[in-house]
DNA sequence: CGATCCCGCCACATT
DNA sequence: AATGTGGCGGGATCG
């Protein structure tokens, strides 16, 4: 497009030239085009940077005529369209500025000359990346809009994301500080903290959401919902509480939905979110409608902030090959670790930032993030330091917090998700061509094996012995039957449970496997310094999430010497509860507002704790088991082989580019698994994540099972109501550690066979299953077992991406193939077999449980899910 | 024809 | 009330 622009524009019409250049840059590079002003350097007069004195000298003079410009623009416009290329005229205007930019500029603009994209590219070259902290640049909304020749409108639409991302902060009326992006990897640390926080739990939520459904699903869900959430979240900019509460409930669209745009994509494995998913999943209200009207408008916003994200080369547009067809949807190709503030604020340090999650201190439903935050800092306003000195205090008048309301935002975010996916799961039923997978990270079409239908008969599906865990059952029986009832009958089979294996699985058609989980997690943890220590807290705390938020909020740290001490006694109560717990899930609310569980003290942990019981029942059962009848289903050979195939291949495979990239980036990031539905299972979903296994499963192992549980695998029924949600967190502390290195992912599970609850298992597949990937290009991170993986497989990844960069990550060129061809790719294993799955087993050796291995071969015979299947492949490398 | 998304009306917030 | 903000969605343009 560009180019084309180039060729057309460029000659002809300069006036959007400056554009052009920066248009280039989006275009081609978005990546990192951005920062570098491309655009005004051209000018004359003004630098972009350091000019403040000159731009506002320019603006001001500009302003004047650019404001004149604009109301003529209306005049220009038509003609300059009919001129389009010729039309020096309109010249004038824009000579004003860009006087070298030459006559043409105005011609024609073409839609994209106008696209918000350009106009954020405009506008951020306009300002440095990294400013001096002393100075600060005021922005002048007006001026702005006058200088780009834009309706004020549109700069709000800029400012807004780019206020949600802390680049700018609002001072005053039409006043906007400029700090550049030395807080960015703060504040997109913090949003991954809250997004694993926020989608995390509610993903672990999902179950009292259920139950919250039942009661709530007609009422509340809406009620609570709304505003509260994005406050929590994103309120980032007001540390205070103050929270921008005051600023109106407004506030919550495009800023809001830009932060979880961010957040979904720094809590996606893959990195990579689907336009409609992202939609899905930022409708809050109403789960299940979900109007058309609704869901397109959102659609709109999306775009409107995508292109700002672009601008910003934290993203890129991609499409994802599904079932369906291919989908749009965007790839976060911006920095994926945050090690500490990378950047920060030049004075300020430490910082805290802003998040969301922070202020709701006290109640800190969700909070984990709170707790992180507190350690970070202070409460105060993250960036107070800002350049920008007032900048931003923002209108914030009062707060309010609403913690309760988080927690209904939760179950309201759980109650969407849910709806999601309870949608989409109908849809498919009822549209087998469509089926599409809920999962909020489907797999990107890049990534050919992303996803993979798997057949149901993978998962018999196996409760966990614990019985009780029945919380899907009863929680489905409960909540789920009115909502979905029909795919309730599915569970039928309730699932046929295996003794031993804390999950259940639900034979329905589709899975889907989400992780979510990040590392980032750990990050929260890392505070705690232990580093090591620290990780293998995070990861036990990881693999209770909710829970692990709780503690950390009760105790902040426990003792990262000894966190799993601490974690086990909470895990046994937790486990006592447990025995409740299947039940607890349908207790739910009350978590929210009632700790009750012990320890919590914060009744916002409420719902981790929950999940952590619940996980604990799952875990509890035996791992062992657990991972022959995950494992066990050698589903479809074919499966296997596709996997197989695209798997191992995927080093060798020629498709080697693209594939294997993501492969390999896939494989380090084991985080989700996602499964599309595809024929048969339409029905289920699962989510996995990748992470978890590991720590949690040590934990687990010893004594908190629950923390294990890295998977949840809920009968497509209960989805219908709710997505499943497993605790992404959970995995990523273990990552860290990990011993295992080679593969955090791979490790969890092992050791997690080993041990722990059989969940582990499951996730050690996932995990597993990047590894495999990880043979291909990049991957080799992984396998070495180097650090990094292990931190967080989404690190992983982003490393990899970062270092294979451009190759892997950037993967265009990949993930074009594989577009095309996503049949072809690999995703279809194929050649895979039980030995591999030995292997695989093997592989987890390390872990030591040869229990959970031999029920693999035991399970061999059977078909291997593809989980397993992944497990298998990705198994191979490990040894 | 579906994907994008510009444009600007208009409601709500702030001054 | 004026002006600032920004939700929202019609409908144009792109591919």
């Amino acid at each position: 497009e560009n180019i084309f622009d180039r060729s057309r524009m460029a000659p002809k019409t300069p006036i959007k030239n400056e554009p052009v250049d920066l248009s280039k840059q989006k275009g081609c590079t978005p990546e990192r085009n951005p920062i570098t002003p491309v655009k005004l350097v051209d000018r004359p007069q003004p630098d972009p940077w350091t000019p403040t004195a000159n731009l506002k000298m320019l603006v001001s003079a500009a302003s004047p005529d650019m404001r004149d410009r604009e109301k003529k623009k209306e005049l220009f416009r038509p003609i300059e369209n009919s001129e389009q290329s010729d039309t020096p005229e309109s010249l004038q205007y824009d000579m004003v500025d860009d006087s070298t930019v030459d006559e043409f500029e105005k011609q024609r603009p073409s839609r994209k000359q106008k696209s918000l994209g350009l106009l954020c590219q405009k506008f951020l070259a306009r300002y440095p990346s990294y400013p001096l902290s002393t100075e600060k640049t005021t922005i002048s909304l007006d001026e702005v809009a006058s200088i780009l020749g834009v309706e004020r409108r549109r700069i709000y639409d800029i400012v807004n994301v780019l206020e949600s991302l802390h680049l700018v902060s609002r001072v005053a009326k039409n006043q906007y500080c400029w700090h550049g992006r030395h807080n960015l990897s703060q504040t997109l640390k913090t949003l991954q903290e809250a997004g694993e926080l926020q989608y995390g739990e509610l993903m672990t939520f999902f179950q009292h959401k259920e139950q919250d459904l039942e009661y709530k699903f007609g009422e509340r869900k809406k009620e609570t919902i709304p505003d509260s959430q994005d406050r929590s979240l994103l309120d980032f900019s007001e540390p205070d509480c103050t929270s921008a509460s005051a600023n109106s409930r407004k506030d919550k669209s495009l800023r809001i939905m830009s932060q979880k745009f961010v957040m979904l994509f720094l809590v996606s494995k893959t990195k990579i979110v689907t336009l409609d998913i992202a939609a899905k999943i930022l409708i809050e209200e109403t789960q299940d409608t979900v109007d058309h009207s609704k869901f397109k408008t959102k659609v709109r916003r999306l775009y409107d902030i995508a292109n700002v994200l672009t601008s910003l080369g934290l993203i890129k547009k991609v499409h994802v090959t599904e079932e369906r067809g291919r989908k749009p949807a965007f790839k976060w190709i911006g920095p994926v670790e945050f090690p500490g503030k990378t950047d920060e604020l030049r004075g300020h340090s430490p910082t805290s930032d802003p998040l969301p999650g922070t202020q709701r201190g006290p109640c800190a439903p969700y909070q984990i993030c709170a707790a992180g935050k507190q350690r970070f800092t202070r409460h105060a306003s993250f960036n107070g330091a800002q350049p920008c000195e007032g900048t931003r205090r923002k209108v914030s008048s009062e707060p309010n917090s609403p913690r309760e309301e988080r927690q209904d935002e939760y179950c309201s975010k759980m109650i969407n998700l849910a709806a999601v996916c309870r949608q989409k799961i109908e849809e498919d039923t009822r549209n087998p061509s469509i089926t599409s997978p809920l999962s909020l990270l489907p797999v990107p079409g890049d990534s050919d094996f992303c996803v993979n239908p798997l057949p149901q008969a993978v998962f018999p599906v196996v409760q966990a012995d614990v019985p009780s865990l029945s919380l899907p059952n009863g929680i489905s029986s409960q909540a789920l039957h009115p909502s979905t009832p029909a795919a309730s009958k599915t569970e039928n089979g309730k699932p046929t449970l295996l003794p031993n294996q804390p999950f259940l699985c639900f034979p329905s058609s589709s899975l889907f496997m989400l992780c979510g989980g990040l590392q980032e997690n750990n990050l929260r943890e890392t505070l705690p310094t232990a580093g090591d220590v620290g990780n293998r807290r995070a990861e036990a705390q990881a693999a209770v999430p909710s829970a692990a938020c709780q503690k950390r909020g009760s105790h902040k740290c426990a003792s990262l010497s000894a966190p799993v001490d601490d974690e086990e006694p909470a895990a046994k109560k937790q486990t006592m509860e447990q025995s409740a717990v299947p039940l607890s899930l349908a207790v739910p609310k009350k978590p929210f507002e009632s700790p009750k569980a012990e320890s919590t003290p914060g009744s916002g942990c409420t719902s981790a704790e929950h999940l952590e019981a619940f996980h604990l029942d799952l875990a509890s059962p035996a791992a062992p088991e657990a991972a022959d009848s995950e494992p066990t289903k050698p589903l479809d050979s074919q499966e296997q082989e596709k996997w197989s195939q695209n798997k191992d291949p995927g080093e060798p495979s020629p498709g080697r580019e693209h594939i294997s990239k993501e492969n390999a980036n896939q494989p380090f990031l084991p985080q989700y698994l996602y499964v599309q539905p595809t024929a048969g299972l339409s029905s289920f979903n699962f989510l996995f994540s990748a992470n978890q296994a590991p720590g949690a499963i040590s934990l687990a192992a010893s004594q908190l099972p629950s923390l294990s549980i890295p998977c949840v695998m809920v009968p497509s029924a209960a989805l219908a109501s709710f997505p499943l949600v497993c605790s992404p967190t959970i995995t990523s502390p273990l990552s860290p550690v990990p011993d295992g290195s080679f593969s955090a992912a791979t490790s969890m599970n092992f050791s997690m066979s080993g041990l722990a609850s059989t969940t582990p298992v499951f996730i050690g597949t996932t995990a597993v299953v990047t590894p495999k990937v990880s043979p291909t290009p990049s991957v080799d991170p992984q396998q070495p077992a180097h650090p990094t993986l292990h931190l967080s497989p989404v690190l992983a990844r982003s490393c990899g991406a970062v270092k294979l960069d451009s190759p892997v990550c950037m993967g265009h060129p990949v993930t074009l193939l594989k577009l095309q061809q996503p049949s072809s790719t690999p995703l279809t294993p194929k050649s895979i077999r039980p030995a591999r799955h030995e292997a695989f087993f093997k592989t987890p050796g390390s872990l030591g449980d040869p229990v959970a291995w031999k029920k693999n071969e035991g399970n061999q015979t059977r078909n291997v899910s593809s989980v397993q299947r992944r497990l298998e492949i990705s198994s191979t490398s490990p040894d």
